[in-house]
DNA sequence: AGAAAGATGTGACATATCTCACAAAATAAA
DNA sequence: TTTATTTTGTGAGATATGTCACATCTTTCT
């Protein structure tokens, strides 16, 4: 098999040095796979011993709660998936889902813990990786809870503008339904929203392709509620 | 300066071996400090070169949400605070306050990389503790978002009687107002809630002193939402 | 002790969203 | 192409909580 760890534009390459022997390892251990916009990657509650590095793609990460699946997050390649379960029990505790079609490369745990060990600035970027995403988790619960929806919603587009996307025109990867599920709201609710959103100027949209055209007054509704 | 750290019952000892120059190089960079309930012991925005561990006491975690100040957690000794900070620029990127009065050591960032660095089960065991409070962040999410306030309230009682305090009377050591914060819920709304749950012979309360006389119907309550 | 600040009870009312209900579009499957 | 299935668009009514307004109580500070 043809070693495909050498042409990866994978974090490992771009931001942490890794020695030739280490890539190495990595080539016999990893199995790159597709996956189709709506596929399943990781799926809760389901034994696992890979980590999964995104090469190409955007995904949802959701988790069951108390009374439906609950969208906590978003994603864009690259970077790692289902950390959480690596230290863990093996049992992955949130399912991730491809909402563009993407690549994905299964790592084999025991080859990612090694390298964890040997190299000290692949560790360290982990961490931070890690520090970051328990930041966003609490900043995103503290905007959620005393936004209002419009607020949200607003905040929604200007992540798909600037962190995903980055640009103003995209096309939203999500139905309206996971839109409200991810800002705790209902679908009706976003629909009218997105609704006035168009009313007022702020955004064009034709289906799902959506431009922005008015950033500062979308930026105004994000912060003031 | 006595190493205090030689017989400190902190993480470091317990859970993981540390070479006796290993304790020796901590015992040199740090510093004891004691807080009294309601003092604050990071302040976000503030700049800091600390790690801080809590060798005893509880502690709720903060963070400013766009239009109030939001607890997003409760936790209690032994552990590390600050985390997040750690690893990126040095500025608090949230606030601890002490809910109970504390006894905290802080502990030199340089220091405490160093170790990171050279004891691999140390820093297995740090990056283990960032996957579960992210985790926890998005299950606590999930909850808050998908139940109504007396699933929640519910919730916390619990959390306190089961992790925090581990009794089933305990005395709380947060306001109606904080808990109302922390469960995204009016303080009136708790303290009606709390009003009820006494009437249904769920919990007794003189004061804050709170006494769990059904934990099988507050588990319902948790669950059904 | 006395004053000031903060924490708790409780009522009445406003309101942002949820929920239910259907119809029209758009996508996917056959 | 035709048939299912999933999305989107809108209306009207129900409701869980938020908000405001006071009246105790407590705790803290001077």
């Amino acid at each position: 098999m043809r070693n495909e760890c050498i042409d990866c534009e994978c974090v490992l390459r771009s931001s942490v040095e890794l020695k030739d022997c280490q890539i190495e390892m990595l080539g016999g251990h990893h199995a790159l796979v597709k996956f189709r916009k709506g596929d399943s990657i990781i799926k809760q509650g389901v034994f696992s011993t890979n980590v999964i590095f995104l090469r190409k793609g955007m995904e949802k990460v959701h988790i069951s709660g108390p009374s439906r699946e609950q969208i906590v997050r978003l994603v864009k390649a690259p970077t790692y998936l289902g950390l959480p379960t690596t230290f863990g029990d093996k049992i992955n505790q949130y399912s991730v889902t491809a909402v563009l079609d993407s690549e994905v490369c299964f790592i084999d745990l025991g080859v990612f813990k090694k390298l964890l060990g040997e190299n000290r600035e692949f560790s360290s970027y982990i961490l931070m990786e890690l520090c970051k995403s328990e930041l966003e988790a609490y900043r995103r619960c503290a905007s959620r809870t005393q936004k209002q929806m419009r607020g949200n919603l607003a905040d929604v587009l200007l992540e798909f503008s600037e962190n995903l996307f980055e640009t103003d025109q995209f096309t939203l990867p999500l139905s309206q339904s996971d839109i409200g599920n991810w800002v705790d709201a209902g679908r009706e609710s976003i629909n009218r929203a997105l609704s006035e959103f168009i009313q007022d100027g702020i955004i064009e949209m034709t289906g799902r392709k959506v431009k922005i055209t008015d950033k500062k007054l979308l930026r105004t509704i994000s912060q003031n509620g």
